[in-house]
DNA sequence: GACCAGGCACATC
DNA sequence: GATGTGCATGGT
């Protein structure tokens, strides 16, 4: 029971990486002064882009609420909806927004710091459980915000690595995110770098040109075995 | 004017 | 469990 299409060949996963390091070089994700910033960039990226955030996150720091997650938990829904309004769905992500700080505040005093001690797979869950926050935007901050090796799988990389062949294009989060932990080392800097290149690919090319013949992960030897599906 | 962008929750079947 | 829909704005 995998979506997975075929194993790849070892060392493939890892090949693919230098080949984008090398065309594309060191992206520098995640832009963010805080912890706090990082998160709340992550909770406000979703199914948007960056650049709009970007604008979101201006207002935010321009009204001073990203000083300390204290200023921001005492803002009403109604102003921070107004101060993100750019990123898009202000309403719904300013709930989300509030719905994490409270859950910063009741478990960890309102301090991001304190939670760098919880193991990872305890975080996780504790992050899941927050509504509004799911798997991508959960490892987008276990990664980003607090250095953990987690790889983040975004639609991007689904769509890419599913017409690759590397599983199937309606496998599940985990099943894909399987794929490159069973296949990288377990390494936080790889998997920084690896998302922020496959996103980096994503927009540059396959966006313009999906079938595009020079495709950077073209004749990277994936295949193996083939696994059932 | 259509489509897309660094998702998620919820209702329905 | 799988699928469809609402949520919203800005750039191309």
């Amino acid at each position: 029971m995998t979506n997975l299409l075929s194993r790849p060949s070892p060392g493939t996963l890892t090949s693919i990486y230098r080949k984008l390091y090398s065309l594309y070089g060191p992206q520098g994700w995640w832009p963010g002064r805080s912890r706090f910033e990082v998160i709340v960039g992550a909770i406000l990226t979703q199914n948007t882009a960056w650049s709009n955030v970007e604008k979101a996150i201006c207002n935010l720091r321009a009204a001073g609420c990203l000083s300390s997650p204290a200023r921001f938990h005492r803002l009403r829904a109604e102003k921070i909806s107004r101060l993100i309004r750019p990123a898009g769905y202000c309403n719904v992500k300013a709930g989300r927004l509030k719905n994490f700080t409270t859950f910063l505040f009741k478990r960890y005093g309102g301090m991001p710091a304190k939670m760098v001690r919880i193991p990872t797979p305890d975080l996780r869950l504790e992050l899941l459980g927050i509504k509004g926050i799911g798997p991508e935007t959960c490892d987008s901050i276990l990664l980003y915000a607090f250095n953990r090796p987690v790889f983040v799988v975004d639609s991007y990389t689904k769509r890419i690595f599913s017409r690759h062949g590397f599983f199937a294009a309606d496998a599940s989060y985990e099943k894909a995110q399987a794929l490159f932990t069973a296949n990288l080392p377990s390494d936080e800097h790889i998997y920084n770098e690896y998302h922020a290149l496959i996103v980096r690919l994503a927009k540059e090319r396959c966006r313009v040109r999906p079938r595009c013949e020079d495709c950077p992960l073209k004749g990277v030897k994936n295949v193996a075995k083939d696994t059932k599906r």
